[in-house]
DNA sequence: CGTTGTTTTGACCACTTGGTCAAATGCAAG
DNA sequence: CTTGCATTTGACCAAGTGGTCAAAACAACG
């Protein structure tokens, strides 16, 4: 049996997380180093690695954590729902966790930017059989004439380009926007985009 | 007078360009070893110094480089044309750019992701001059009522994040689609998404 | 207080990293 | 062939890297 985490163990585990998410996210796993995480942390490296065997053992942790969060928004587009309701909501829901959660964001495009040589199996697995699922139902809706007729896994695909655009490209949004808030105006064009596009 | 470069020369900067492009790409600056650039390009570390003598400075190089060819596609977007084709003719033009040059799209990416310290004076004036003056022809066409009422600004971005989608997170996009072809059904989707949109 | 387990650290190690340099090699023109 | 320049390389270096370890500092509890 286990002992339960001390207070010190919860804390310092957590600061090392969000230290790791920092910096993971904007140099990917290559650029990353422990004594960054560490400083980042408020901690010195051996006292990182006493609670982390490695830099993997970090990386991993984000990666599995970050897993649940990312694929939940699709889980719940219900079959069940009214199609166009069903596919907006998620859409406005991804583009608000890109908003709450930029760094989880980041991690994620870094990982598949440099190959995904973690998770591939689980590209391969669980997201494919997740999207393939999600994609029936939508061919579903457009066969019977309920949105217009379009490929569904390019219109996942072009929810999740643009709304992970904000987080991922944030740095050239905002070079772009100047001193205008991003997220008002990505989320009125995102209604527009999708309820003309779904309108058979 | 600098001398013009021997034949030699040229075949060696091209190869640890290439090389560089290739590593960059897929590692990001920090992540980038000179050791890999080296033995992609197929030369010694120190005979790889010889040709550019410093990491950053190929790095500047590729990026240079990109620079051009990345924003060409936007400055051909032309004014006195017709509204509807100029925009779709753009993103075309994008999709075929991430399909024939995905490696600079992925080096642009990580640039990006990684907060852009080298190019933050670039993105925040030429590019944002550039974006700024073909939103506004964008938006004459709105107010002319020759194209749907949109932000210019988020209409852009929307053509960047899901043109690029297919560069930078091919993994990703092949892993669910098996074996499918993404650009063909890309190409299909991208046409309907922007006719639909543009329609005033 | 002392004892026991947890947490923290300084010193250290082998390896990698960006970069240097003098010497060796290749090669073209006289 | 030889002179002179372009090219290549092996050996090297200081700094940074992921990671180890024994000992010290701390905390909890009787």
């Amino acid at each position: 049996m286990s002992k339960p985490p001390t207070r010190i163990q919860q804390r310092n585990r957590a600061a090392i997380l969000s230290a790791g998410l920092d910096v993971f996210s904007q140099f990917g796993f290559r650029g990353a180093t422990l004594d960054l995480i560490a400083e980042t942390a408020g901690l010195s490296k051996p006292n990182l690695l006493y609670y982390f065997p490695s830099k993997d053992s970090i990386h991993s942790a984000l990666l599995e954590r970050l897993l649940d969060t990312w694929l939940d928004p699709l889980k719940a587009l219900d079959g069940t729902g009214d199609p166009v309701k069903e596919i907006m909501g998620y859409a406005q829901r991804k583009l608000a966790m890109s908003r709450d959660f930029p760094r989880e964001s980041r991690l994620w495009a870094n990982e598949i930017l440099q190959g995904a040589p973690r998770i591939e199996s689980i590209l391969k697995n669980d997201l494919k059989v997740l999207v393939d699922e999600k994609a029936k139902i939508i061919k579903t809706w457009a066969d019977e004439g309920k949105i217009a007729d379009i490929d569904p896994h390019h219109l996942i695909f072009s929810i999740w380009a643009f709304t992970q655009h904000y987080a991922d490209f944030d740095v050239q949004v905002r070079a772009v926007l100047g001193d205008k808030a991003p997220y008002d105006g990505a989320t009125i064009f995102l209604d527009t985009l999708y309820a003309k596009l779904l309108r058979p």
